[in-house]
DNA sequence: CAGTGGTCTAGACCACTTA
DNA sequence: AAGTGGTCTAGACCACTGT
């Protein structure tokens, strides 16, 4: 076959990119679909090779492509599942505020307000929305330890998440597992800027923080596999026990 | 020759590890070694094959292994080089702060002091030397944009680094550069630990913040190809117009 | 042009999981 | 035992870089 076709010319010369990136962004287009959930298993190698008529080496470059992006998990002797956020590794991924020593800390999270209404221009810009649409504002409180740590205002597009707002269950410890599991919305990666503030009212109330004690403040941009922005997040943190942490 | 023998049984069954995973130890023994120093090119990928006895794409797998843990960068048509920190995809590895843009500023340093001491126990516990050793230690600002941002303390182990306290030149802007020319010392990875805290003297003085104003501290171990620990550095950063940006 | 890394193939065999 | 992913090989051809 290799004698007779260099390569399948016909896939090759659509467009201009190794065959093994084509088939990588054909099967994350069909896990973006939805057409493989979060958590459940995609067909073999061999019987995906068979699919796009390509030898099973270029087909585990394009799977090994997905793995490198955190698309995808494999297991030998099991298969290739679709990255969920419900993993362990995969839980912490995101969350970066740990003990001094290291350690984790489970956060515990307390809600204090949410409700609908129109993006200011910040939050518009953040998630690359028309200025004047709807978004979902959720202000909450983040125990660690058993200790107010966090104070984080979260913005999701209204449009994308229609029905959150009113949603009368108890909000989940992690929304990104919430988005994955009732918006088939998987966040793939987040853009992070910190500054240091100093406490204001909210702060002290909320934080137990001392009036201008110096805390971080994180502005987060989650997307999602094809780059949309997800949400936007600013969180601020009391740092007296805990710290962001982070490996270059 | 596969018929023959399965894989290589001699070198497979002496460490129980994937061979392109021992040939990509071995390459990596002797670049740290100062065989191929950063910036020179090593030889070719079926030179390599010839020499360790392996066919080329288990080659190009330990290379690639090496590519994607920053030791080397490939090139087509031209080769396999060393990676160096004056690259300017390098450079900024290791360089988070940027304008509130996400523009790059170039940092302009001032050394205040410079000199040899003993090392504190905080130090001596994170450069993973014996309590009572030798440290230089540096103290210097760092501009941004015309205005003192960052202040840093700056340790490594004199033992290491012996004639770098007495070194007449004005030091380098990026110190990684330095320990790579002259020391043979390449850092491969860091990590890093911050916390808010509140502008006192130091920074009223040198940073030009107001009294009590919120900074970011960041606490970073530095660590070479073989984890061992480089050099330990606690800056403190004004982030009136700039933040730490991070991807994640 | 020769030499380098990059892609693609085809097939053998190994290691792990599940039934 | 059957099915999955993981390793290793051998060789053809492509794309880019220098002389």
């Amino acid at each position: 076959m290799n004698s007779e076709l260099p390569a399948s010319p016909d896939v090759k010369s659509a467009i201009f990119q190794p065959l093994y990136l084509q088939i990588s962004q054909l099967l994350l287009e069909r896990i973006a679909s939805g057409e493989w959930p979060a958590g459940t298993y995609i067909p073999s190698e061999a019987s995906l090779a068979e699919t796009y008529n390509v030898s099973i080496g270029t087909l585990r470059k394009a799977l090994n492509e997905l793995v490198s992006s955190n698309v995808v998990i494999r297991y030998q002797g099991k298969g290739t599942v679709v990255a969920a956020h419900d993993s362990d590794s995969a839980l912490f991924r995101f969350f970066n505020i740990l003990r001094d020593n290291g350690e984790r800390s489970l956060p515990l999270s307390r809600v204090l307000a949410r409700h609908l209404r129109t993006a200011s221009e910040e939050e518009a810009l953040a998630l690359d929305i028309v200025p004047g649409s709807k978004v979902i504002h959720i202000w909450r409180v983040r125990d660690l330890d058993g200790a107010p740590a966090i104070l984080e205002h979260v913005y999701i597009d209204a449009a994308r998440f229609s029905g959150m707002d009113r949603e009368p269950d108890i909000l989940p410890n992690t929304l990104y597992q919430l988005y994955q599991q009732k918006y088939a919305c998987t966040v793939a990666n987040a853009h992070e800027q910190i500054k240091a503030v100093n406490a204001g009212p909210d702060e002290v109330l909320h934080l137990e923080a001392e009036e201008g004690e110096a805390l971080l403040r994180i502005y987060r941009i989650a997307r999602d596999f094809q780059d949309k922005a997800v949400e936007y997040r600013v969180s601020t943190v009391m740092t007296r026990h805990h710290a962001y942490f982070n490996q270059l």
